[in-house]
DNA sequence: TATAGTTTCCGAAACGTTTCGGATGGCATC
DNA sequence: GATGCCATCCGAAACGTTTCGGAAACTATA
């Protein structure tokens, strides 16, 4: 069983307590207007706020308390235009209107938001009308300088986008990474690879012979490095007697996910195994299975991906990978915000998922002998998940 | 069981198909540009981009052909400036940093983003840095002028956060609403007090006399009309013997919510009927009946509310009322569009939440006795659970 | 041929901020 | 008393757009 990793804090929770709101002077809060009754200049004003050493300290004061009984707070628009930077960060909402929600949604602005908040910026989301692709919005954000910095997620195997922002030269982080050559960019990802891989030698210490993956149809990275990361794992096994079933489903589309669950459920060989790259597959699998009266874990071990909510409520409890979204979106701003800091090094992190055990694994058909032969149990996966804090991110850039 | 209300549509998923990305001429992409290189007014490219009438059609082509060569796209701070205007609409970020993550949040930016991504406008989210309130962080955005309106949620029986925004005269639209005598703003809202009350209806006619209900400690508006509403039909039913205990726990905790619910079950006269005032405090009451060797729903039928994805893989599975926020937050986006666009009148909107029978509801003691005198079983519920399209949404204001 | 009306275009101001390049005055130094 | 050096302040330009109030040229009307 794995806990809640964050803390719950319902101090100020319900928002301010007492404050000045209301100024009667309904004046326009302008430095202009600001500078009159002061009867200073307009550039004294302004470098007074900015924190300028070129004004004295006894007019700071002043200014600084006008300001604040006039509760003046500066427009944005022509400091944007005068900076030219808009103090936001662009997420590209992963989402059309009809789409699914992505379960990452509220985890990735979690995330995001927390990280940025600390620094005084702000997250800007652009939406993707029905009639325009993704990359015009994109484009049409950093043209127009609604964004200084963009967090991408979903990338696709080749990204377009991340092409862009390259040869653009905006800052920016994505989650995920491609496969193009263009690898000069920074990132954060999972190490799926790893996990397959480590997963696989797990499962065949524990007895299991026949797996079965359910995976993807959209040519994401992820799946990719996924896949590979098992099928390396089982080749360097080297053992003729392992077999593989990989079946491709839609991600989202919860209705074409069935038929190809029973299918792999009922082949005549069943995998004793079953592994799946997302946990919404996973849980299927457990729905069907249960509804084909295949026992789990007894007669199959299930395997997620992500450690999602639900997956904790099911039963028994999906046994999964814990990817936490929130501390990568989190991380994410903190790279995007170091970098426009002017530090310009792109930083590329992997980070290792921990297997969080739950109900649904086993011990295989060849149970008996794997716990003479193999020591690989006590290496490939600890028993203790280890926990986000102590998680190993491996820098590779 | 209730399915996904949203189709999935993966065409364009992975972003936009070929288009003319790189233009070599480095120059600045500015009206005056373009209007030079057209050897025209700035004034009149404008007015041609702008889609006004004193330009000459073939004019007009010519802007809009070395616009769309340029890949022009207007400066939006210079925008913003001039008009006054942003485009964005403002969301308030209901956490804060060590917060628990609100499960609804991916919700809201769904639902608002594709109602705002119809109009072209954008989404702004609105950090709080641990040092500051909300109410300082709003003001700010407000003053700043980041966000022509404002969508605000977790919205308490008193919230000074809604009164600054009346008093400032700022468009914005809230989910939930308050308590207080300032009633003349636009909100949307679930009818908790016609759920509940319906929910006793139902749940007295199957048999049931001893309720329990896990409130919560935060002042929200839902939690007094929730308890309100049971508490009227309760009184309005007129049964000496019918009793009600309430425990209320901070709504985030997830820890301090387990002795309170144990507490609950382990009364002398236990309820034979738990209701929650929302899903996890459900699952909470699931997962400590299970522990406690108490069945569900032989001994005890529990009725949570919100349908999260976990109320669908718990065993059994949680019978609960459906309130779709991401409908909601769609409708918020919509409200507020039409007061942006000059339709200033405010509207206020109840929806009526849905109850989704699962597992976890089952006749109370008094089954016989009720299925011959009541006749309230046809009335209070409707066995079909509604769907989103069907639902009643009442108009009020 | 004047006159009025229409079409098409443009100059210039305005939005509110930041910042460059001085300007002013006071003070110590030679 | 001229010189240089600070400390403190300010004028004005610039950012890129929208829009008001014309202006010019052409067409239709008297």
């Amino acid at each position: 069983m794995i806990l809640s990793a964050f803390n719950v804090n319902l101090i100020g929770f319900f928002g301010a307590r007492a404050s000045t709101v209301t100024k009667a002077t309904d004046k326009k809060r302008t430095l202009k207007a600001l500078a009159e009754t002061l009867e200073l200049s307009v550039t004294t004003v302004s470098r007074a706020l900015g924190g300028y050493s070129d004004v004295a300290p006894g007019t700071r004061a002043r200014v600084l308390e006008a300001a604040a009984n006039a509760d003046y707070v500066p427009n944005s628009a022509a400091k944007m235009l005068v900076t030219g930077r808009s103090g936001f960060v662009g997420f590209m909402l992963p989402l059309r209107e009809t789409a699914v929600l992505d379960p990452f949604l509220g985890e990735y602005i979690a995330g995001l938001s927390s990280g940025l908040s600390e620094r005084g910026r702000d997250l800007f989301m652009a939406t993707v009308p029905a009639n325009q692709s993704e990359l015009t919005v994109l484009q049409h954000v950093v043209e127009s300088g609604r964004a200084d910095a963009i967090v991408l997620t979903r990338v696709a195997e080749h990204d377009e986008r991340v092409e862009y922002l390259i040869r653009r030269g905006i800052p920016f982080v994505t989650h995920g990474r491609t496969l193009s050559e263009q690898t000069d960019y920074s990132w954060i990802d999972t190490d799926g690879y790893k996990a397959f891989a480590d997963i696989f030698t797990w499962l065949y210490a524990m007895g299991h012979r026949r797996f079965g993956l359910m995976s993807i149809t959209e040519p994401m990275t992820f799946r990719t490095h996924r896949e590979e990361g098992f099928r390396d794992a089982m080749q360097a096994q080297g053992d003729a007697d392992t077999s593989l079933v990989v079946k491709h489903v839609p991600r989202f589309d919860t209705e074409a996910r069935v038929p190809a669950v029973r299918a792999m459920l009922a082949l005549e060989n069943r995998p004793t195994a079953v592994l799946s790259l997302t946990d919404e597959l996973a849980l299927c699998v457990l729905t069907q299975a249960a509804d084909m009266g295949i026992a789990v874990p007894e007669q199959l071990t299930v395997i997620g991906f992500d450690n999602i909510p639900a997956a904790d409520y099911a039963t028994p409890g999906l046994t999964t990978f814990d990817q936490s979204i929130r501390h990568a979106a989190r991380q994410m701003s903190t790279m995007l915000l170091d970098m426009l800091d002017g530090h310009t090094n792109t930083t590329q992190t992997l980070i290792m998922p921990s297997l969080v055990k739950r109900g649904t694994h086993a011990p295989g058909p060849m149970a008996a002998v794997a716990t003479v032969t193999s020591p690989h149990n006590q290496d490939a996966l600890s028993t203790e998940p280890t926990n986000y804090e102590a998680a190993s991110d491996q820098s590779v850039g």
